[in-house]
DNA sequence: CGGGTTTGCGAGCGGTGCTCTCATAATAGC
DNA sequence: GCTATTATGAGAGCACCGCTCGCAAACCCG
């Protein structure tokens, strides 16, 4: 009954796409991108390896799906961990809560985190339908920036001095700042960092209590990025 | 002749070895190592793909020499830089040698760079001869802080506030004190974390200008790491 | 119902990492 | 110096990979 005909092919045409995204997902998470094997995941959905080029052009469009996915999830789990946070004012919490968010997200995700964060796959050029869920996370700190600056202050720095994108200081941090855009951006790259390293295991010699020294970092970017009054 | 004696077979085996790990790097250069592949080590030194295996035991050990010989070869680059500092006493200076040629030598190097600091592989666990080469070029950060403060001022902050390993502080950063030691290690690997998002394209819609914006976050690190008087 | 399209399957191609066996060349011991 | 041992290379082969092709069954539409 109901689905508005002609459509009993395409219903099972789209579960199918999702059971292969499910299976592949799984893969992803066990055995890593580099060893994600389109054979495998034919194998998890019951379906000879051939068949499942029905649905996937290739190996590499299988990883896109994947990335576009788990940016869009990773988007997802920062923009709730903001929402979160009943004062609105409070721009610090909001931006401690994000940054948490990322953490443990990688730490939960972590294959996932090295898909979308770690080296890229060398042929591989990110299609257009990667960046807009790729900026999720970046707009969720941005908007922290232009709602503490935007009007209250006069520009910061010279313009053209910190090699942004004109564009992104005139568009989506409009009214930051220069400087205070670049220090946006750039605590916005640390973060990162700090989730890499610690996740890639460059901390292994260095830092013993993970949480400590990243609720310890999260302190000197509040502080440098201006949150505070 | 010469050769202290029973050393033909000794000395053919270190050339091919040689040659071996001379193909591997040009073959990671150009096609990164996801796409390293032995049989194509083996052709190019002009082998049969199972003969190579008497000298390499197995892919990710062909990988674990790369990694140690990038980890050198780096570290090396950085100390250059550091060394070709005349005035010793210049710490800004040295700091921002060590910080540029960081960025220059990942950007010669791309997808070395990229196996040392990328994903790491899945399966893989750094075996022990890689730490040692792994820390020259926190070394030359450290070394930088001790310079700085050791003797010169009492301790600053917390002990253990920082989740930094108890020994790192008590050794390698003796008398730099607590926080300062940490803001050391965000820092370090706030660098890492600018450098990949530049190479690994996170920064495509950000950044137009990657080395006037990596030098304006060098002067921010200089002012937060206290390296001026 | 019949014709056209979509879907799945199996076989197969060239590639991979890696393991055998076998012949040959260099060494070491007597 | 001859022999027994060891180190080295080659080749075949295994299981797996990504991916393509032709064919048969299932499905949709007029």
């Amino acid at each position: 009954m109901a689905s508005t005909a002609a459509t009993v092919r395409a219903d099972a045409r789209h579960a199918m796409s999702e059971a292969i995204l499910d299976a592949a997902r799984r893969q992803l998470a066990e055995v890593g991108a580099p060893a994600l094997s389109v054979r495998a995941v034919a194998r998890e959905v019951g379906m000879a390896s051939s068949a499942i080029y029905r649905y996937v052009s290739s190996r590499d469009e299988l990883l896109t799906m994947l990335i576009v996915d788990g940016y869009d999830r990773l988007g997802e789990s920062v923009e709730a961990a903001d929402r979160a946070v009943v004062d609105r004012e409070d721009l610090v919490a909001r931006f401690r809560a994000i940054g948490r968010s990322i953490r443990a997200w990688a730490i939960a995700n972590p294959h996932l985190y090295a898909l979308l964060y770690g080296s890229p796959v060398p042929g591989y050029v990110a299609p257009e339908t990667t960046v807009a869920p790729a900026t999720r996370v970046s707009l969720a700190l941005a908007t922290l920036l232009r709602e503490r600056f935007s009007g209250v202050s006069e520009d910061v720095g010279v313009p053209g001095a910190s090699g942004l994108q004109a564009e992104l200081v005139a568009t989506i941090l409009h009214g930051v700042g220069e400087e205070r855009a670049r220090r946006g951006v750039e605590i916005w790259a640390e973060i990162f960092g700090l989730v890499s390293f610690e996740l890639f295991g460059h901390f292994v010699g260095s830092v013993a209590d993970g949480d400590r020294f990243f609720e310890a970092s999260l302190d000197d970017m509040v502080k440098r990025i201006g949150l505070l009054d």
